[in-house]
RNA sequence: CGGGGUGUAGUAUACCGGUAGUACGCAUGCUUUGGGAGCAUGUAGACCGGGUUCAAUUCCCGGCACCCCGACCA
């Protein structure tokens, strides 16, 4: 792609509507585009990163026997009404056509999945069944903060299980949580993302988040020094000891929730009837599991653990481009641009006809991981630079294909 | 939802009760090219409604938007 014909330009201000840097930075490198608070439009370079990320997801979800479909955001009253929550979710939102009919725009959607398993399975042997879906979500946030970290409407994965027994959730859980943990992992936030203990809000008593510690987070988790699990404030004043082994040692953090992960048991498949034949002629309530990760935040959240004074790192997997090339006093990278795309890499090609200092200012800030310039001063050969590291090599183009290709 | 703050060009800002200035951007031309180049010319602005006043972008009231603290939050 070549970077005069790429949509959306870096600025050199920063906003003065942002406070987290996260999105202070998506906003100058031309990433997202802030339509209203808590509602962002991606931008191209945004937009790759976070097909990535769902890529990722979609990867590890459909590992552990997920089937992906996608549900409507806009729904009917009436579901919202059995479940209770048309009155009790305070950040529903509401709308209403010409004749006053109600509607909800779906912040979750339990209330869709349950009346839709339900239709396709009435017996033991029609379950389990995980169904998931990447959707916008819609949550009337009185104050939305953080850019992507907390919007108003925002893209989720949500991950919905049902089962015959609570022994069968309890096992599929823990898969789900195995692969978020990979999940996190491929995306360069594993080592700071802590399985966290939580209370269940309205869903049920306790839950599990994942945890990603940073200053720009919102919550206060408490992590164990002896397991490296971690409590939520909540947990910590109930128990004020580690869920996980009984220590009570702990290291407060700000962390930001990047997943969760409820056992819903029959909260939601009761209200809706939603029970099956087992093979003894008996009718079970079916019980159901449900996981969440937000991949805006989760992109924002990796900008926060991973930037510095000039821009953003991207780890290589959701990077934009993980090539950016530059070609400086005139001199063509064409060719190793081609050479790159023959070998399916996507580059990004700065061709632009604007001052060194730009086009490096710009690569900083957009943050890809490996870059690659191509110049009369370094003669036949390249100079091979590392967003994440500080010293830059010289060496054939043939070279620093075979190193960054691997 | 409670409390506070701010609304001036595409962006960041300045001044002002009497027709708005700077920087960056953008456009054009020339010169430039290893860490956001230089010169010249040009482009573009007071959130909405009401009030006070001879005169309001400026003061007052209301609305709206955005930001911050708290509450809330799958």
């Amino acid at each position: 792609m070549k970077q005069s014909e790429l949509f959306a330009k870096t600025v050199r201000t920063f906003p003065k509507d942002e406070e987290a840097i996260s999105a202070k930075f998506l906003i100058r490198a031309g990433f997202v585009d802030k339509l209203m608070a808590g509602v962002y439009t991606l931008l191209p370079l945004g937009l790759r990163v976070m097909k990535k990320v769902e890529q990722i997801i979609r990867e590890e979800i459909n590992a552990v026997g997920g089937q992906e479909i996608f549900m409507p955001s806009f729904q009917p009253k009436e579901n919202w009404m059995k479940t209770g929550r048309w009155e009790t979710m305070t950040d529903l939102y509401k709308v209403k056509d010409s004749s006053d009919r109600e509607f909800a725009l779906g912040p979750t959607h339990e209330e869709v999945v349950v009346p839709l398993i339900k239709r396709f399975a009435s017996s033991y042997k029609d379950l389990p069944v995980y169904v998931y879906q990447f959707q916008n979500k819609f949550r009337m946030e009185l104050r939305s903060k953080g850019g992507l970290l907390r919007g108003r409407e925002f893209m989720m994965k949500d991950l919905y299980s049902f089962h015959l027994t609570e022994g069968d959730l309890d096992e599929y859980y823990n898969r789900v949580k195995e692969a978020y943990f990979k999940i996190f992992d491929r995306i360069g936030i594993r080592k700071k993302t802590y399985f966290t203990f939580a209370s269940g809000g309205t869903f049920s008593k306790y839950s599990h988040e994942f945890q990603t510690v940073t200053p720009a987070g919102e919550d206060t988790i408490y992590v164990c020094s002896r397991c490296s699990l971690a409590i939520n404030k909540e947990i910590k004043n109930e128990l004020n000891k580690c869920a996980g082994c009984g220590g009570d040692d702990f290291k407060e953090e700000k962390a930001i929730e990047v997943g969760n992960i409820f056992k819903l048991k029959d909260k939601y498949t009761q209200p809706f009837d939603f029970s099956v034949m087992d093979d003894d002629g008996k009718k079970r309530p079916v019980m159901m599991g449900c996981y969440g990760i937000g991949l805006g935040r989760t992109m924002a959240t990796v900008i926060e653990v991973s930037n510095d004074e000039r821009g953003m790192i991207w780890p290589e997997e959701i990077a934009p481009f993980r090539v950016h090339i530059i070609e400086l006093d005139g001199k063509s990278a064409k060719k190793i641009c081609a050479d790159f795309e023959k070998r399916g890499e996507e580059i990004l090609y700065d061709e632009r006809g604007v001052s060194p200092g730009e086009k490096f200012a710009d690569a900083d800030l957009i943050g890809i991981p490996w870059r690659i310039v191509v110049s009369k001063k370094a003669g036949s050969k390249v100079e091979v630079k590392n967003r994440a590291k500080a010293q830059i090599k010289l060496m054939e183009p043939k070279q620093a294909m075979k190193l960054i290709l691997k």
